[in-house]
DNA sequence: ATCAAATTTTACAATTCTTTAACATTTCAT
DNA sequence: ATGAAATGTTAAAGAATTGTAAAATTTGAT
């Protein structure tokens, strides 16, 4: 699922807007301020954040500015009070994608925000297919030619990833970050348990196949 | 200086949005249909292409489809007579990236096309093409007329590095620093055996050539 | 608490990449 | 032209990475 960073100050809209993202299909961490915001930020991976501008601690312009530092892709909206240009304009020169003007209509928001994802190329998609292989997100199924195959929790979310970005390279750091607790330090040996997993439990898919990225990570590649 | 395609009907506005553009430090190729822009297209490199939906011959809609067949990166914006909700989302689907609503501000303008082009070099930063071969980062992957070529991880970085610079000399320690862990003991000729390798590999290639710099180190030049 | 399943670690074999070393060739200053 | 220094080339030793099976540990349900 889909993680949205959200960062305000007022309760009300707080609630609000969490409400809007969790009714869209998104999973939203939610805090207070930008401090609180930027803690989440470095121990969690998102796919796209929400932030007020003017927050106690960390406004939302510092908070963009720290997040571009790390993350120069992940689509930032803000939300003004008004339709207030000079903090557009500023906004737009640390790199924020786009503002939606308080108070917001739910369809603008995730009209937005779908937009967004789409240009930033992060896949929505809650169901693939590759030539007689299919997976289902919601009923976190994965089928060959009709026929169901277990896949564990870890084994299915690290082939939808990357089913998800077909020839694309993911290091091993960037998939325990993913789906590892931040405290998991353990840089071990995990990931390439889990494609030997993989691989065999796929064996007889026709569309892909795991290939290793020697020094690097792996990547699924179309046939 | 970057480019953007101009595809307006109504002499007025085109003016207009022409003359916001080059204020904005833009070079514009102004176009009166979707036919003439077309072939602007065709024989030129636009960084975007800001277009009207309705114009005589092939309308914005049309543009957009023909465009995208070719150029799957280059950001498109339409400029609609109002806030058209029908042709917005039949001008997502195609996959353009944003709509400005007549009479639009020059500032949102320009903030618009800042945004898009900001998205739209996140993306070209990760390919390179010289002549018949093509790199790419996120897949890690060198092509040859289309064919992979096995490159390791020290190979790729050098040629991608080197490529990145035509004409500029890298230093051996230079590229040491650059690469290798600052406490590698590696003596500089590794830096040899590897342009050796690179050059045998990339023999085929038609755009470049890795040249020596006698005394300083190597260089790619272009062809 | 107990068991089964899932996850993680470990160990070692297999593979791939990196570096060195030796010798050949080229370049450059004189 | 000549010799010293720099670079080209190749194979093999040495490192590092990956595949894999099995053991150890954790998790979650009953």
């Amino acid at each position: 699922m889909l993680k949205i960073l959200l960062a305000e100050d007022d309760k009300d809209l707080n609630r609000y807007a969490g409400f809007c993202l969790r009714n869209g299909g998104y999973e939203v961490v939610s805090c207070a301020d930008g401090e609180e915001a930027l803690k989440a930020f470095e121990s969690n991976k998102f796919d796209l954040i929400l932030t007020d501008i003017m927050m106690p601690k960390v406004d939302g312009f510092e908070l963009a500015e720290s997040v571009r530092l790390s993350d120069k892709n992940v689509p930032i909206i803000f939300m003004t009070a008004k339709d207030d240009k000079p903090s557009q304009i500023m906004g737009y020169g640390i790199g924020i994608d786009d503002y939606v003007v308080k108070p917001f209509d739910m369809d603008v928001l995730l009209m937005k925000i779908s937009v967004l994802l789409r240009r930033a190329k992060i896949k929505t998609d809650k169901e693939l297919t590759i030539g007689n292989f299919k997976m289902n997100t919601e009923e976190r199924t994965a089928t060959v030619d009709g026929e169901e195959i277990a896949l564990t929790v870890r084994e299915f979310d690290l082939l939808f990833k990357l089913l998800s970005y077909p020839k694309k390279t993911f290091t091993r750091s960037a998939l325990m970050e993913e789906f590892w607790d931040f405290d998991s330090s353990a840089t071990s040996r995990t990931i390439d348990v889990y494609m030997a997993k993989i691989r065999e439990k796929t064996s007889s898919c026709d569309g892909f196949e795991i290939q290793t990225v020697h020094g690097l990570g792996y990547k699924a590649v179309l046939k």
